[in-house]
DNA sequence: TAGAGACTAAACAGGG
DNA sequence: ACCCTGTTTAGTCTCT
């Protein structure tokens, strides 16, 4: 009732949910990286410059003169691959093509006029990785040089204060270190702006080893975990941080709630900003946010979501942003124990970054072996239009792309085309029953569903029966078809009152759904026959299809984070007609057709017990359970539960689908 | 463009 | 009266 009515005005959250998606489709997709880009250093760079008053540059200004320069030295390297294309000895045949393409009429161009969009669409992804490496490695050489010239200077004013025998107050000295280490922080943050920009805007795709370059060496150079004993061996202990809470209360106080939630992060808690990939999915859900929650949605904060402190292991209730920025400036301060949440933080996603690499390889291979020619360069140049916040409408998977971009198009593994629609509870049409098999990709991606808001791309009917074939004796009340589904999907924790309703609907829709009066009350059950009957009998290759294949070919063992991670950057790859133009769409169908039809959902779901084709046999059998459902508990093995996932049902059952799922479909 | 499938919303009824 | 369960209808969307 309450809970139901509750969640009813909850419903309304889809509809805006896309209105927003939306907005932050456009921003992406017309220039939000750019946008966001000079936002970012644009607000370094009010932070910073106060605290610089040696007339040296400040790291702000010494990173936006880097960004300029990297931008300087790719604008040249366009004129000069504009005007070396009369070669078109290149291989790739793409990658020349927009390369003969476009540049010819950017030469015309002013150089200066080149957006890092523009940039992307010209360059290959080899040159770009190696030019932004070249600026990376640049970047990083002068800033550590910038480094040793502030620490030189510090460690000069020290000793002649020393020498001075005037003993400075300790909390002066400390708070030297303090807004020394704070421009050291900033540029780190700066720095790592400016790679998420670059990142973001599909300009750099870092692998992992690439990745942990750049961003560590900084961190190496002033070690986070130096940061605690800098604070506390200089200062009274605990003093500075103190300090330092206090002035950014100051700012968060004079600033109204809507700046507070960008200026205040970096400031309060600098280690962390540096690694903007906060723990699990909530911060996976808004972490793109994060890059232009102060254009849109000024009231949020990265690490705020569901009026809960996001902090790796907090969950802390806050009632608004307010009390939640109180909360950070208070429990998270710059401490040890903060610092140590960040870096373990860091290795998670470090951790996670090398896992990526390896399953990023590990699909290659699959695909390559399964002649779907993966390894092709990935269309870089092709236009990121599709920007992912049309994708996810509801905002709640917006990966950051701080993390390396994928290496392959990998896609979340719940987010069949449907989830490319409408996404949330909006029109989700898809031929979902022809998705890759409900039950393999449930047990691979258990983990994915359960923790992502992400909306499953099956039916409520393949999605029901599936509840219903998970348990021993085929059978569930609708309050366990509920539990089940609320158990096993995040995203069917909200928005109760819809599905609940399809669900029902569902139920008393569909024949292959039988009511089964038990002792207790009603079960339902599923009469297979009816079920298969639904199911068309011949699959076309659709793209649908084709992107569901691609969706079923499946990431079980990454990590759902990740995996939601992954989706961004590779729907727009999916999208491109460079992924799944009509070519190579049909050079995947004989595959897609296999997998897809692989949702012979009873194969894969029910292992042993549930032999591919019902046999008669079986399927009276399920009709006994039906009216003798505790008899039948006992002579029926207890299949492999999809809920939980075994390790062999990742392998063997794919091959099995695709061996047998063509006489499957005979069947009806 | 029509048809089918799917989703959402809502109304209604019966039982506890 | 309220809630849960179940049925039914209607509108809409997507895909073929």
């Amino acid at each position: 009732m309450m809970v139901e009515s509750a969640s009813e005005t909850i419903r309304s959250a889809p509809s805006s949910q896309n209105g927003v998606g939306s907005l932050s489709g456009q921003a992406d997709g017309s220039g939000g990286g750019g946008a966001t880009g000079t936002t970012a250093s644009g607000t370094g760079r009010d932070v910073t410059t106060g605290t610089d008053s040696n007339g040296e540059m400040s790291p702000a200004e010494l990173l936006h003169f880097q960004q300029q320069q990297a931008l300087q030295v790719a604008r040249q390297f366009l004129l000069q691959q504009a005007s070396g294309l009369s070669s078109p000895g290149n291989n790739d045949s793409k990658q020349s093509a927009s390369a003969v393409q476009v540049p010819v009429s950017v030469a015309m161009m002013s150089p200066q006029m080149l957006t890092p969009q523009q940039m992307q669409q010209i360059l290959s992804p080899p040159q770009l990785q190696a030019l932004l490496q070249q600026q990376q490695a640049l970047m990083l050489q002068q800033l550590q040089e910038y480094y040793k010239k502030q620490q030189e200077q510090l460690h000069l004013q020290l000793l002649t204060q020393q020498q001075a025998g005037k003993p400075q107050p300790k909390e002066a000295l400390g708070n030297k270190q303090l807004a020394f280490q704070q421009q050291l922080l900033q540029m780190q943050q700066l720095q790592q702006q400016h790679l998420l920009n670059l990142q973001r805007q599909g300009l750099v795709s870092l692998q992992p080893s690439q990745a942990s370059g750049p961003l560590q060496t900084l961190p190496q150079a002033v070690c986070p975990t130096d940061l605690p004993q800098l604070w506390k061996g200089e200062g009274a202990p605990g003093q500075p941080a103190e300090d330092s809470v206090k002035q950014e209360g100051l700012d968060l106080t004079g600033t109204a709630a809507t700046a507070t939630s960008f200026a205040a992060p970096p400031k309060v808690s600098p280690s962390l900003s540096h690694h903007t990939l906060p723990n699990g999915q909530p911060t996976v859900l808004t972490s793109r946010r994060d890059s232009s929650s102060h254009e849109e949605t000024p009231g949020s904060h990265p690490l705020y979501g569901h009026g809960e402190c996001k902090w790796p292991g907090c969950e802390t209730l806050c009632e608004d942003l307010g009390q939640f920025i109180k909360h950070l400036n208070t429990e998270h301060a710059l401490d040890d124990r903060s610092t140590a949440q960040c870096r373990v933080q860091m290795q998670v996603v470090q951790q996670l970054e090398i896992q990526l690499a390896k399953e990023s390889e590990r699909l290659q291979a699959m695909m390559a072996h399964l002649h779907m020619r993966p390894s092709e360069p990935k269309p870089f140049s092709q236009p990121v239009t599709v920007s992912a916040a049309d994708s996810f409408p509801d905002g709640l998977v917006h990966p950051p792309t701080s993390a390396a971009a994928p290496v392959t198009p990998l896609r979340p593994p719940g987010l069949g085309s449907a989830s490319l629609h409408g996404g949330g509870p909006a029109r989700r049409r898809s031929s979902d029953k022809f998705c890759s098999p409900i039950s393999s990709e449930l047990a691979q991606n258990h983990e994915f569903y359960k923790n992502a808001d992400v909306r499953p791309p099956f039916t409520y009917a393949s999605l029901i029966r599936q509840a219903i074939l998970e348990t021993p004796d085929r059978q569930l009340t609708l309050n366990e078809i509920y539990n089940w589904f609320t158990r096993m999907f995040a995203y069917f924790r909200r928005n109760t009152a819809t599905w609940k309703n399809a669900v029902r609907h569902n139920l008393s829709l569909h024949k292959c759904f039988v009511r089964v009066e038990n002792v207790k009350g009603a079960v339902w059950t599923v009469d297979e026959r009816e079920y298969q009957k639904r199911r068309p009998p011949k699959m076309t290759g659709s793209p649908t299809l084709v992107k569901n294949m691609i969706s079923g070919l499946s990431y079980g063992a990454l990590n759902a984070s990740y995996q939601a991670a992954l989706a961004e950057s590779s729907f727009p790859l999916l999208n491109s007609p460079g992924m799944l133009n009509p070519g190579s769409t049909s050079s995947l169908l004989p595959l897609s057709h296999d997998d897809v039809g692989a949702p012979l959902e009873p194969l894969s779901s029910n292992g042993s017990s549930s032999p591919p084709r019902l046999s008669p046999p079986q399927y009276s059998h399920q009709v006994q359970v039906k009216e003798e459902p505790a008899e039948a508990e006992e002579d029926r093995q207890p299949g492999p539960s999809l809920g939980a996932p075994n390790p062999s049902a990742s392998g063997p059952p794919e091959d099995r689908d695709l061996e047998e799922e063509l006489p499957g479909e005979e069947l009806s």
